[in-house]
DNA sequence: CGTGGCTTTGAGGTAGCTCAAAACTCGTGG
DNA sequence: CCACGAGTTTTGAGCTACCTCAAAGCCACG
């Protein structure tokens, strides 16, 4: 399960847009601090090798982060594309993190929310860069907020796809109105505050509807003027 | 509408709790760019004095923080206590401000989020202060998104009053399970994604329960134990 | 003492839920 | 190469939490 290789200075820079947000000094930190890259299979829970609050570094395949509720119920936070850096905000603020699963085979490198911690205090750059993710990140929580609060389901569901697409496009554009998506409709449920089968019937009307189709891993934009319009409320 | 004095570093250091989370310097340094304090009466919006991206510090009054949809619906983000800041994330990520009104009569103070975003790059003391504070801020807006994605609205309405009497305790400690909260069943309505009258017969039921009672401009807890347990899920 | 906002209550509608089961997909082992 | 099993998608049927509309009472403020 483990891979022998740790990821390098110049495999961290190349990673999701996340790394815009830092300086060559606080990503070197970071690739530093980091440890070696391991797989782990569809369907799994990312391991936190004992830290308090991991934070991974996904660089294939695809996962999500989330919390369970004392009861069953299980809030997804968000999913997590190729190239993306999870568990920031719960490493720099000592709060619960959530828990990471993947949705497709992923191989992802881990460091130590604390030791992060201790960076942001003691280096400048680490500061800057952190503020910026946080801030950045910040921004889009309370997009996908407010459409929790104020979005019916068919809303709900052709926003978070359209978000999701244009943080696609934004690491790596196509234009072609195709982007991957292998998010089940349990975990879009999850992420959504919709249950599986609502989900389901939503994606059907939105395909019916000629606005998008979404298949088994991928996510076709049929009518983007329209996606556009219903996700702005 | 406006009064003369500046708030001085001593004042803003006594604010909201936020304030933990930056040095001396960087304090000295929000000092400095924040302007006149001026009053707004209630049920008013803050005045933005042309910025793109206004930072306020509420000196005294309750406010709140929202988007309007293009549609006439409304989601409100947070409410504001006396002492917060409001639209850290909003000026250093560039991205759309929320608009702030009032709950009652406020006192409060502008800063350029501009010239804030500005100083996130060149002073350390700022980044690392910022860092920090948007990482709590990320925590808890995380815990508020779970809320919305699955609890009913009996538990959301009883979550929401907890945490904010957590945020309030937390400033300034009682221990009297008595809490101020000028917050109108509107705008719970619209942060916690329900109808106005939904939200008052959640209340209504809350206190039949004998688990709290919200009065016009506070709440009594009386049965805390069992409210903690609603709010876990 | 009238007016606007807030709260409260009633009545009826509907979006989204639960339960249940069938069809499909895909990785695994024989 | 097929059969099996676990997870996923799809569909149907019935239920309920929450919504909308409407109206009355209440309170604060000018």
């Amino acid at each position: 399960m483990y891979t022998a290789d740790r990821p390098s200075l110049g495999w961290i820079a190349g990673q999701g847009s996340w790394t815009a947000h830092f300086s060559d000094t606080a990503l070197e930190q970071i690739a530093e601090l980091v440890g070696p890259l391991f797989d782990v299979s569809t369907r799994n829970i990312l391991p936190d090798g004992g830290a308090q609050n991991p934070v991974f570094l996904i660089a294939e395949g695809w996962g999500y982060s989330y919390y369970d509720f004392p009861d069953g119920r299980r809030h997804v936070v968000d999913v997590h594309p190729p190239g993306e850096i999870i568990g920031v905000a719960a490493a720099c603020s000592r709060h619960n993190a959530p828990r990471v699963s993947t949705l497709t085979q992923v191989t992802a490198a881990r460091l130590d929310g604390a030791v992060l911690r201790k960076r942001q205090d003691t280096s400048d750059d680490m500061a800057r860069g952190l503020s910026r993710l946080l801030a950045a990140q910040q921004a889009d929580l309370i997009d996908q907020m407010g459409s929790l609060a104020r979005h019916t389901a068919y809303e709900r569901v052709a926003a978070f796809l359209l978000r999701l697409y244009e943080r696609l496009e934004k690491g790596a554009p196509t234009g072609r109105g195709v982007f991957a998506c292998p998010v089940s409709q349990q975990v879009m449920g999850d992420l959504l505050g919709l249950s599986v089968v609502h989900v389901n019937r939503s994606l059907r009307r939105l395909a019916e509807d000629g606005i998008l189709h979404k298949r088994a891993s991928d996510v076709e934009i049929l009518d983007a003027r329209a996606l556009r319009r219903l996700a702005v409320g």
